[in-house]
Parts: structure tokens; sequence; C-alpha cells
DNA sequence: GATGAATGAGCGTTCATTCAT
DNA sequence: CATGAATGAACGCTCATTCAT
């Protein structure tokens, strides 16, 4: 697909900031945000201490632009497959599975992702109201979507359905990073979609159990 | 109950480290775990600097001790509710409200489980060994139980359906910790769990949606 | 004179104050301000880094203070020794000699508080409304009380008169410093101040002479 | 008066130097030598951060430079009207004008002479041998002449009277940096001039007042 | 000559922790 | 036990200067 958006020569500009990019992600998956220091950022990306300035406001805005940056390209991704799909059981499918794909692939970058961007309150606001809002955003048209066709049960507030569907997404993605012996992230993809779509009461025991 | 762990009068030293340790709850969650310096919290508590020292190892033992603490207590009730119940359907209900109301009440407490323990990967490792782990295995025990007695779905891995429900309530908290309107904690309860048992699509679909 | 201000016994506090401002000024004289580092003037007041900043705000506010310590002891002294005199000629003699025999006792403090506290603008704003303002006011009230007296000229304003008379001491002192042979700095006071009461010019030609 | 120094037409490397010059004293006098960054000058000249180098060697030099240049300017300048000039107390005169009429047009680059030039030991240093050193030289010549013509008393060291007028004059320009009204500089030419000629003392008391 | 992206040395300040009283 | 003054290691960031183009 020569031409296309993504795969385009980079400017050296754009080379350069991705290198310090790659290199914050490396250097704070390892370290841990708080620990990392800036030189060691720099030493990895193979610039000057202060070509990170050049390129960045920062050491939080550095954080920022990983997760922007990252999630940004993700959502793109989203977008197209989405595009191509009318079932939204076969749209939160292809969600979920890009999901633990794009993290699974990345331990360094999960690990960026799920715990060093929410050190604190004020930086999972900063989260919330960009890009993450966005994906969340994507995911709830989603469940929208699906109550209004009758696919998805129209009894519960989509809002929390959608933090629910994250939430567990989002929890399995943290154990596997906490885990010793990671394994494959993937291959939890068919049981947490059954989890979500299913729930955890067989269906001739819904009344009784019903919250 | 004379001699009851929870009732009984505190020793003067006990006390004190109740105090600090409150202290430090207010401090983290109003400064944030990092920003927060120890002074403040001897501030809060309204002891010496070095007095700190005597009660807790260093800033991060405090920290660990805040949420070591609450979970013990809290798993100490949570006991006890389960002793009263035998339906795993009854005892998820009712964790899932204890988990609601508790964080609920307590804003700042909530604030500081949620988002200042979680700022480090060893730290997160530290509380999944510990208290965490220990309230995770309760859950996860209730989800066997519901198993083996077929008020679950026995096709779902018990571990991974334990970190579903914990993400998806874990999830919940957060978005109302960072909500700037955040009403009652406790309303979402019903919603959670009927999300929890049932998932998101209606039965006469689920032969299609599974994973 | 036992009981005295000046004389009584210091606290500990006051004394570890006192050393750390000497060791600015010796500091502050040697690399100059913007040369020096902070960790030079701890280690010359033989304390740890963090301690300079228990008894001053900063840097700058190190600066200020050898300036106004010194100045408001000068100005003490200065009034007391006025209180014994009733002619202004001999207070302005006085003055003079009391400002040439404390900074030629001390060149490094005449370094600091004739060049380094001069670094700029805004530095000298603060000065002037600070002590160095109380000092010319001082002077200024000499030369008021002087041409009420009718004992200096009444043609002049005096606040002019005042600046041209500290401007006489301070280029003085300026150029004493910048020598490489310094000499007494007092050996100047009375040509200095028959220049103040006399001019440069003869009387008989004072009339083709005035501006 | 065609291919005189000061009426010549500049080349284009001239010109730019002036630019350059020029801008540097509009920062230097708007931010404080020290917080001025290059990069700033760079902007306010139009040129290129390396460029500055091309013209100067850095930013000490620079500051040097702009010192230099307009002392080598006004000195021209005031040598040219010495010749026309017979009388020391005209020449004083006329000097003493032409310094605060010269700073009195161009408050910015009185600053950086006044304050920013001076900021360390060191660089007075510089100063004193330099064009400044010259220009006292100046001054000192018509003290001598005046004190071999009978129109200055002769028992004051030529030296000394020297300091001092530089002194009054230069601490009345200082005065007027520091004003928040400054009005014009060239008021204070008469009763300066009265106070250098006649002392502050009625020549009917000048016996007492000896110092 | 002119550019401006890259360099990297340098430092004021903070704050968790200690320990003499 | 309690205190709080003192410690000193640690680091993000700036900016004068250089040099490949």
């Amino acid at each position: 697909m020569p031409g296309s958006d993504s795969a385009r020569k980079l400017t050296p500009r754009e080379f350069k900031r991705m290198r310090i990019l790659r290199a914050a992600i490396e250097v704070f998956a390892r370290d841990g945000y708080f620990s990392a220091r800036m030189t060691d950022v720099a030493k990895a990306a193979d610039v000057a201490d202060g070509t990170l300035y050049l390129y960045f406001d920062g050491k939080e805005h550095l954080l920022l632009s990983v997760f922007d940056d990252v999630l940004e390209r993700f959502i793109d991704q989203l977008r197209q497959e989405m595009r191509r799909l009318d079932d939204p059981v076969d749209k939160l499918k292809v969600m979920v599975r890009l999901h633990l794909e794009s993290l699974g692939r990345d331990r360094a970058l999960a690990h960026v992702l799920q715990i060093e961007t929410r050190h604190s309150r004020k930086f999972m606001r900063l989260l919330s109201r960009g890009k993450l809002g966005e994906y969340l955003s994507l995911l709830n048209d989603i469940v929208k979507e699906g109550q209004d066709l009758g696919s998805f049960r129209g009894d519960v507030n989509a809002g929390l359905a959608t933090n629910v569907i994250f939430g567990a997404v989002d929890e399995l993605v943290n154990r596997w990073l906490l885990s010793d012996e990671p394994g494959d992230l993937t291959q939890y993809q068919g049981p947490l979609l059954k989890m979500i779509f299913q729930g955890i009461v067989p269906c001739e025991f819904h009344e009784g159990a019903a919250g």
C-alpha cells in the first residue's frame, strides 16, 4: 500500500522523534517513570540530553506523548477495521482482539500504558480527556449501536457497560503484566468475550441472579 | 462481644498509628503519593517527622500499610458476612456491595487504594502478593464454588472470571474517582451485577456471540 | 557593656546563620555571585547543602541577607554616633569615616556590597527600597539639617546633593576595590571630604564657574 | 567632510555588526545580561544564532563590545568638542553635559552601561583597562589642566578628584535609571556642576569644614 | 558567509531519612 | 518514646557554543 499515511517515509525529525519515544518506552518500562532519568532516555535514544527538550516539553510531556502517539495509531487502525463490519458483536470482538494483540505484542509498551501513565489522578484525568476518552467513546458507540439493534441488552446503561467491558479487558492485561510467566495475551480473548457477552450465570438462572 | 478485635480499646500506640495512617490517606489523596512530603503527613498527624519512622519503615511502607490495613479489615468483614450465606450468587452480591460501599464512603481512601498504590509495577506486585491477593483469592473461591454448584457457568476458567469481575468493579470505582460530579457509588451496584451475571448479550443470541 | 544588643551571646541558630553569611561573603567575593555555587558556600560554612535552605530561601535571598544584615548593623552604629553630634558638618565627617572604615576593614565584604549586589536592575531596586534606602535617607537628613542651619548651601536640591555625596564615596570605594595595590581606604577621607565640602573650584572663581 | 569616519557608508558586515550590537543592548536591558539568552539577541537582530559568533567571540565579548563601541564613539565626540575649548571649567561642563545627554537619550543603553557591565569584578577591571580607563584619563587631564592653570584647587590629588567627579555623575545616572518616573536626565546638569565646582559648604565656612 | 539543530556540562533545590538531645 | 534540625544524594532542565550543510 505505497503512499499510505502509515507507510510514507518519515522525515529525519519524525524519525528521531520516534527513536526518542521508543527509548522512553524502554526506559520507563525498565525503571519506572519516576525512577527513570531523562539522561538514560537520551542515552537509549542515542541523543544528547538537551535534544530531548527539542522534541518534548519535559519528562511528563514525554510520557504523555508515548501514550497519545500509541493510542492515536491504535484508534486509527480500529476505525479502519470497524468500517468493514456491521454487526456490533463482531465489532466488539475485533476491538478486544486488537486491544489484546497490540499490548500482547509489546510488553514494555503495555507496561507503560497500563501502569506508568496512571501514577496520579492528575495524569489519569489528562489521559481520560485525551486519546483514552476517544477510545472509550468508540467502545461506547459500539455498545449503543448494539443496544439499538437489539444485539445487546438494552436494560443496562451504555456508559456503565462500556466501563465494565473496558475494566474487564484492562484488568486482564494488568494480570498478564504482573505475571511471572506471562504467556500469550491473546489466548484469553475467547473466554474474555464469553464473559463479556454472556456473563457468569447460565441463562436458566438469570431470573434469580438479577442484581 | 468484649475483647473482640474490632471493638477493644486501642492502646496509645495503636491509636497514634491509626492517626498517622489516616493522615497519610488524606495527604496522599490530596497531593499524590510522589508529591506528598513526609513532613506534611507528620503535620497532619500532629506528630514530629521522626515519629513517623517509629511506626513505619519509610514512605513506601507507609503507603503499603495504608493498603494492607484497610484491606485486612475489609477482608475480615467480608469473611464474617460470607459465613451467613450459602448461595455463591448472594456471596458475590454482598462482596460487590461491600466493595462499593467501603470505597464510596471514603473518597480519599478510594483515591489512595485505586491510584496511588499502583504507581509502579514493583508496588503492584507487592500488593498482589499481599492482601490484594487474599481478596482476589476470596473472590476466586466464590467463583469456583458457584461453578461447582452449577450456579456459575463452568466453561470459563475461574481465575479469568475472577479477573474480569474484579476489573469491572475496579474500573467502575476508577471512573467514579475521576468524575467531577461523583454521586453515590453504590447506585451502580445493580447494573454492575447484571453485567457480571448476565453479560451484555441477551440469552437468545448467545450461540452466535460466543467468542 | 554587658547585656547590650550587639554583645549578647548568640543563640546556636544565630551563630550558624552568621557562619553561613560569612561563608557567603567569602565565596561570593572569591568567585562572583553567579559563578559561586551553593555547595561551595555550604562547604565554607561547614554545613550540608540543605542546611543553607533552613536559614535562607535560596541563593538570591542569601545575597540579599548579606547586604541587609551588614547595612542594618552599620546603620545602627551610625545612628548611635549621630546622637552625640550636633553639627551636620561633623555628622557628615563621621558618616564618611565610618563608611570608609567599615568597608576598608573587610575587602571581601566590600566586594560583595559594591559589585555582586548590583548585578541587575531588579536587585538594585530591591536594595534601594531596603536598607540602602534607609542609609541614603539618613544622609539626606544630614544634608537637609545642614541646609536649614546654613552650614550647607541651600541652593542645591538636597536629594541631588545626597546622591552626589554618596556617588563620590561609592566610586572611591570602587576604585579601591579594583586597584591591584589597594592601600588603606581611610587615607582618602580627608581629600574626599574637602571635595564634598568645597568642590573643585576655589572660592574666588565661584561666580564664573557656576553651572 | 566626506569620507570621515562617522559619516562614511557602512559595509554590509559593519551594518550587521551594528544591528547585533543594538539588539544586544535592547535584550540585555530588557532581561538583564545573565537572564538574556543569545538566541533572543539573535532573534532581535534577525540573524541565526550561529551568526552571532561570526561577529563576536561569545556572550561576554558581545557585552564588552557594546561598551567599548559606545564609549569609543563617545570619546571621539568628546575629543572633538574639547578641541574648541580652552578653559578647563568649560571642558568639564561640556563633558558632564555630553555624559548626561548621551545616556539620557537612550535608556536601554544607559541601563547596560551602568548596570549590566558591572556584574563582576573581573568585568569591571576589563572595562577600567579599556575604554572606560581612557574616558577617566580624559577627565583626569582636564582636572590636572585646571589645577595647573589655577582654575581648580591644587590641594587635592587629581586622581581622587577625577573619581569623585565621575562618581557623582555616575550615581546620578544610576538614580535616574532606578527611578520609576525618570524625567529628563539633563535637568540635573546645573546643580550637579554646582556641587562639583563649589561643594556643599558655602565659602565663608570653608575653614571649619576642611576635612 | 549564514544557518539552526544538536550538544552536554553544569547547578539550585528538594526531601526522605537519621540521630543527638 | 518523641523530637526536629541537619543531612547530602539525586536530577530535570537550560543555554552558550559548535559545526555539518
